[in-house]
DNA sequence: CTTATAAAGTCAGGCAACCTGACTACCAGA
DNA sequence: TCTGGTAGTCAGGTTGCCTGACTTTATAAG
C-alpha cells in the first residue's frame, strides 16, 4: 500500500520558489558541514552575517533580523560562548555594547560568504549569465508584486 | 548615526530565490487572516493540505512532511481541537488511525488553494505566461542542480 | 541642575514546532 | 505461538522566537 497522502495539492509557483530556495539551503548547509562548522545554525549565519568590520551594536542586529532585542541577545550570547563572536563597550554610548567577529568568527564567515559565491557560481555555470538575470528580473518581479 | 550594520552581505541568488518564497508566504497569509482563518500557522496548513479526500493515515503525513510521527500528532491534536480535522479507526489495520477533514476543514482547504491559484494567477498577469514557464523552468534547474 | 523620558541591554517566563526515548496495542511471518 | 516490526501516544528536551519587568545610562525640558 502507497505511504503516500492520495490529495496533490495544486500545483502553484510558490511551490517552485520554495523547492528552489530549500535546495539552495541544503546545498549551502552541506558546505558548512564540509568546512567543519557543523555546529553552525541558519539563526547564527543570519547573525553573523550582519556583524560589520567596526563591530556591531545588540540593537542594529535585532533590527536589521526584524526579531525582538531579547531574541537578538540570546542568538549573540550562544555565538559568544563558542567563541565567534567577543563584545565590547561602546565608546560613543555608555548603554550600548558592540559585537566583534572574533578570529574564528570571522573565517566563519569568509566560509559562509564563500559557500554562498561557489552556490551562486555553480548555478551560473548551469544556466548561464542570460538564465541568472532572468531568474533575478523574474524573482524581483515577484517578490515588488506581492510585497 | 545609521542605525543599521555596517556590512552589506554578498549578493547570490539565494536571497533572491528566499525574498520572493517571504513575500509569497505573508501575501498568502494576508489573504488567509481576510478570508477569517487567522489561527492557522504555516505548520498547520502545511497539513491540512496534505490530507486527501478518503482521509489520511497520521504516519503517511509525517512522512510526507518529512517530520516525526510525534510532532505530526501534536500538528493532528492542535488542529482536532479547533474543529478542522476528526479522527476515525482504519478499517484494514487496528493500529491505524484516520485523519479526515471535517465541513470546516474542507472550507479551510478551499481557501487555502484558491489563495495559492490567486497569487498564481497575479504573478502570470505580471509576467506573463511566458515569463511564468521560463521562471519555473529555472527555479527547476537550480534545484536539480543543488539537491 | 534637576527631573522626565527614552533607549540599550538583561533576566524571567512562555510558546510553537520540532526532536529523542520509552511505552502500548496490534499485525504478520516463521 | 513467539518474535520482530509498525501505528500511535506520552513524557520530556531544544531552538528560536515572543512579552513583560527590570537596571543603567543618555538626553531633552524646565
Amino acid at each position: 500500500m502507497s505511504d503516500r497522502p492520495e490529495r496533490r495539492p495544486p500545483d502553484h509557483i510558490g511551490a517552485d520558489i520554495w523547492r528552489a530556495f530549500k535546495a539552495f539551503e541544503a546545498a549551502m548547509y552541506a558546505d558548512l558541514d564540509a568546512e567543519g562548522f557543523a555546529d553552525i545554525s541558519v539563526a547564527d549565519s543570519d547573525v553573523l552575517v550582519l556583524i560589520g568590520p567596526k563591530g556591531t551594536r545588540m540593537t542594529a542586529l535585532a533590527a536589521a533580523r526584524r526579531i525582538t532585542k531579547q531574541a537578538a541577545h540570546e542568538q549573540v550570547r550562544s555565538l559568544l560562548a563558542r567563541g565567534y563572536l567577543e563584545l565590547g563597550p561602546d565608546p560613543t554610548d555608555g548603554r550600548a555594547k558592540i559585537v566583534r567577529l572574533t578570529d574564528q568568527g570571522d573565517a566563519l564567515v569568509k566560509v559562509l560568504d564563500a559557500a554562498k559565491m561557489d552556490l551562486h557560481a555553480r548555478v551560473t555555470a548551469r544556466i548561464g549569465t542570460h538564465g541568472m538575470a532572468q531568474l533575478k528580473a523574474l524573482l524581483a518581479d515577484v517578490e515588488t508584486l506581492l510585497r
